[in-house]
DNA sequence: TTGAAAGCGCTAACAA
DNA sequence: TTGTTAGCGCTTTCAA
């Protein structure tokens, strides 16, 4: 509980002295050194950061927009921000905003309010002229989901291409028929996602067939439960099913399965994210993973870069293909 | 990016009656208060916190120690413990330690420097001499998990009455032979539901076998797999499994159903948290209810309370028996 | 190498 | 009802 000027004190000097050696700086003799590390040692001082942030205009704290802490897609993201904050010495404070305007703001305000130094915006239902609006002013990057023309740095992958490979993958194994399970195309990586899944089957002359692209309200595991069981009631059923989410797809298998349908025999079925869970199935799920990690460090870094003034580029990312049992029998 | 001054010459009054209308206090004229809110919005001022906290020596930030985010298990307390805490004007910072000292000693300065109020803590693996050490000075609250004698206040349910319910209600079905898939008794919660375990195996005068009771490492969906792989090798086979988690539960139903034993005919499986894919596997799972919301919402009070100096004492909530298709044919 | 002093943005005690 | 002013704990410029 002891602040600078009792160290000071204690050790026979002045509060810049003490300051200096907290910071680590060289001009301070050697002794003189030891004299302030003592009386901190003694006085069991805590320099304070709120103190340190007022003078310098930093509090060297990160928010991290999430819309679900549930959600497992944002893990490794997430553990890829904190290891590159904590290595620039930031720490990140993790932000549900269940992608509701009123819970966004309060993140915002804590940045406005000097309370962080800069947002990275993981939540595809941000009000984006909030976030324009923001980033006018303050730090922001957006990662994994973005907004093109909004002048916001951001770091994700190539989507549309992605979505491409995952379709051609089916394709090559001999699908012709394949559903598209989608999600609100609000969503960019929704609408690009649609987009790959279009452009491979223009390639392999395949028709669009509209009773095949579905829409889900939510990624959930119901959401693809739901959507399994229309293609079930459809006359002309596909024999391949691409979901723009593992969760969905995951929904998938179970109402597959529940309904006899042998995956991938009957029913191939790919999804997207490789999250943790994908490989727990049964059976394990084909799926598009995206260098979450990597993301995130990048992100973070960016963000770093840009609060320090520095001119800050989007990235896009590589992104890969996992085949494994739900399309490979 | 103005200050306080700016609004106070812009308005023509002086920085404290901005302050007193930032602050909402009454003794502000009518049309004094007019003027200030126009300049502030004029110059689109945000009062810096890191000014007031510094000055009020209160920054309102609460910490939240989790383990792991992944871990759906808080949820829904992170859910209690947010709302509590902005209907009291705090924001919550969470904290994923990973179970790492390192990690908790980054959490914990933040506090020491006046960053972050006090902390919840529910990481089971925390340091628990740190953490009675920081209690000196500082406040902090245990929730879920806790620690008898460490004079720390906590939030929980009474686990030992929990997992006695949970096996009396096997054995009322006409178990008698039940298997306990427990975890390092090093934490509590593990030590006190075996203690349920045993004393409901007592009251019935079923022996107690030490071949029944198995440890996992980790609380994991494989930990499950792997404790059933161990139950399935024994010579006299359970027909009832009570796992300490719903993970566990979750990977013991998978390698049951791989392994063709029937749930609940050949084997009935209780789990423990009721985790909201606990009601996504076939079957369903009977678990332990938590009032998981009502623990954070109790938690964030009691540490705000004792924030501002009051008293606080430990509550034990009730728990609930969710009985499902697990062990109801 | 060290110290004195100003000031970051705010609140609150005291005075008017 | 309003203003003046000290000071929260720190960093940093300037001078010695």
């Amino acid at each position: 509980m002891a602040n600078i000027q009792q160290v000071a004190m204690q050790a026979g000097v002045s509060v810049a002295t003490v300051s200096r050696v907290l910071n680590k700086q060289k001009s301070v003799a050697a002794n003189t050194r030891i004299k302030v590390e003592e009386a901190i040692k003694q006085l069991n001082y805590e320099p304070s950061l709120l103190g340190r942030s007022l003078r310098t205009s930093e509090s060297r704290i990160l928010l991290v927009l999430i819309p679900k802490i549930s959600n497992p897609f944002y893990l490794d993201i997430i553990q890829g921000i904190e290891t590159s904050a904590l290595d620039h010495g930031y720490n990140i404070l993790l932000c549900e905003t269940d992608s509701k305007p009123e819970r966004e703001n309060i993140y915002f305000d804590l940045v406005k309010k000097k309370m962080a130094d800069g947002i990275i915006s993981m939540d595809p239902t941000v009000n984006i002229d909030t976030l324009i609006k923001m980033a006018e002013n303050h730090a922001i990057i957006q990662c994994s989901e973005y907004s093109n023309d909004s002048g916001i740095p951001y770091v994700t992958i190539d989507n549309e291409q992605a979505a491409y490979r995952a379709v051609k993958h089916l394709i090559m194994i001999g699908h012709q028929k394949i559903a598209l399970v989608n999600t609100d195309e609000k969503f960019l990586y929704a609408n690009q996602r649609k987009k790959g899944y279009i452009s491979a089957l223009n390639e392999y002359n395949i028709p669009i067939r509209d009773e095949y692209i579905l829409y889900t309200r939510e990624l959930g595991f119901e959401n693809g439960q739901q959507a399994i069981r229309n293609i079930l009631r459809l006359e002309n059923q596909p024999t391949a099913v691409f979901a723009v989410s593992d969760m969905l797809a995951i929904g998938a298998l179970k109402e597959l399965s529940s309904n006899g349908v042998h995956v991938p025999n009957d029913m191939a079925v790919v999804g997207f994210d490789k999250i943790d869970f994908s490989n727990m199935t049964n059976p394990t799920l084909t799926t598009v993973a995206q260098p979450m990690r990597e993301m995130g460090e990048i992100a973070a870094t960016k963000l770093i870069a840009k609060i320090k003034g520095e001119k800050v580029e989007s990235v896009i990312l590589n992104h890969e293909l996992v085949i494994r049992e739900s399309t490979s029998g």
